[in-house]
DNA sequence: GTGAAAGCGCTAACAG
DNA sequence: CTGTTAGCGCTTTCAC
């Protein structure tokens, strides 16, 4: 490996003046610069990244975790999220947890190690109060998870409110018997989105049927099987909020198989406004998330923290909406 | 911050010591061991990984290029593949390179700069050639592109052997006047899939129709529009190959919503086995790839060849397998 | 069993 | 404009 030195003494000058061409410094003299630059051609030198990160300690590298990829709203956001990263000049390191505890608190230990410059929580098992005490001083983030935003910054979705109007459009539409279905219901989201559904309920005096609040139903398949489940000639449900557009895909391929009309039997609503509510039939009526906007103002948030803007924890709010279409 | 020297001050011992104790290094009395240990505890010590790695010149980070992590097939594949490495302690980068060429060529500039230990490919725009310019004594291991394997690894499926098998089928049913959709043709992949597409027809002596071979076709909104665009009451096309179960889904609903009878006036394979094929109407015929085992055996592939195992560029292909539901 | 010392490749005062 | 020097935090011989 040729290093900083090698090119030095071969171009006849010093360290100090080799590091000075390569960061592109000013005071260095055109015909050095052309010299040093001759030299480091030839010998197809590279700076070794490992050396500067140490010594500048940092990795420009940005951490983010999240569940699971396969699922889609994941993905979109770490698509967002990474892409926003790389425009900034970091990289990201993408840490899928499966939902275990110990896993995260790998995540937190690696930031403490320096492994990463900043981490973006998406997701998490754990106590607020917890994690805060690896913060220390690492920048940690959180985005789409409703934290309270006492320890950390926060960006996401009006999760209760816009499930609350969701729920009373519903309700008030005649739709009495909803079901409401939860991913993991211990997370700040999930309880944000159900005290939505349960207030809507209040408010209109209506009680909702503890039967029908279904927890670790995340996927296409999660909501064929409930679906399946749910579903028979006597219908005792009439809506349902689903806590993803594939659990609503599922639940809609279900329903239409055993010949249940939707809406008019069956309501059905998903979250995200991912594309695959176009393709189902009906048409799926969803929430569209704000993702793009999230990450992007997330990004520029942890990137002026890095460059030592200080202030208290924010916590950003974005309004989800009611897409209709033709499933409710 | 607190550093190996301080604790080794802190306990009375040397750095040596110290360094012993944190890599559970023998030949160290379980006395002393005991003594630093609670010293490190007391003070919250954790060690540097920027030191170690600069030390050590390995990152235990591994890069991972792909187009776009929202096309389903991508974000199931770097969850796996993501997992994996975490199970043998790496973790892994997420590069999106949205087929820019400029992006690819910066992740190799990376690799060459220390910043990962190895990189897998699992899409490219750049040839073979140029990208084995950058490998040196990189690690460079390619995964679901069909690449020829003269220079790096290569983990793939019969990508051309089951694009022919299905069109063959499908025109042994009699569907004769059959499309192609592809993401982007000029990949080795899609290159090897229409091979086989063509390669079918001409067994059995049918001209195609080369106004019915689409590029550009990647997501359920193009496929979408571009069932739009094809369907209508006098149908010149009967059959088409989706380049994705995503596009198939477009295309199917796109379909429905002219009333075209699926499988009856126009036969619809999708790729990849996504669960969206179940929640179509029909449910989707499509094929599996493999890519669980895909990402298990080129993870233990680069592991062992971290640990110095040398051998040959080698090519592992597997079978893809023609799931048949209600679409053909 | 333990310590001293060298060094990984680079940057950044500071001095000239 | 350029060189000298010190040092980042850790590991690893090599003595003792």
């Amino acid at each position: 490996m040729v290093t900083i030195y090698d090119i030095a003494r071969l171009s006849g000058v010093s360290k100090s003046t080799v590091s000075r061409v390569i960061s592109n410094h000013p005071y260095v003299s055109t015909e050095t610069k052309r010299k040093v630059m001759k030299v480091m051609q030839e010998h197809n030198y590279v700076p070794n990244s490992l050396a500067i990160q140490f010594r500048q300690k940092q990795t420009k590298c940005i951490a983010i975790l999240i569940p699971d990829l396969s699922h889609p709203y994941f993905s979109q956001l770490v698509k967002y999220i990474s892409a926003d990263c790389y425009k900034s000049g970091f990289k990201t390191v993408v840490h899928q947890t499966f939902l275990d505890k110990s896993r995260e608190r790998e995540v937190y230990t690696q930031l403490q190690k320096n492994e990463y410059d900043a981490l973006i929580l998406t997701s998490s098992t754990l106590q607020e109060e917890e994690i805060a005490e690896f913060t220390g001083n690492n920048i940690i983030v959180a985005c789409n998870e409703d934290f309270r935003g006492d320890y950390f910054d926060v960006f996401c979705l009006n999760e209760e409110e816009v499930t609350m109007n969701v729920t009373s459009y519903l309700l008030s539409k005649g739709y009495t018997k909803l079901g409401f279905c939860s991913d993991n219901i211990s997370s700040p989201l999930q309880q944000a989105r159900l005290k939505g559904f349960i207030l809507a309920h209040e408010k209109k005096e209506i009680i909702h049927n503890k039967n029908f609040l279904f927890n670790e139903i995340s996927t296409i398949e999660d909501g064929i099987i409930l679906g399946n489940r749910l579903f028979k000639e006597n219908l005792e449900i009439d809506g349902i909020i689903a806590g993803s557009d594939f659990v609503a895909a599922g639940l809609i391929s279900s329903a239409v198989r055993k010949n249940i009309q939707i809406p008019q039997r069956l309501a059905i609503i998903g979250f995200d406004n991912h594309p695959i509510s176009l393709v189902t039939n009906p048409q799926m009526s969803t929430i569209c998330n704000h993702i793009q906007d999230m990450s992007n103002d997330l990004v520029n948030h942890i990137v002026n923290k890095m460059n030592g803007v200080k202030h208290h924890p924010i916590k950003k709010v974005y309004n989800g909406e009611f897409i209709e279409r033709n499933s409710s």
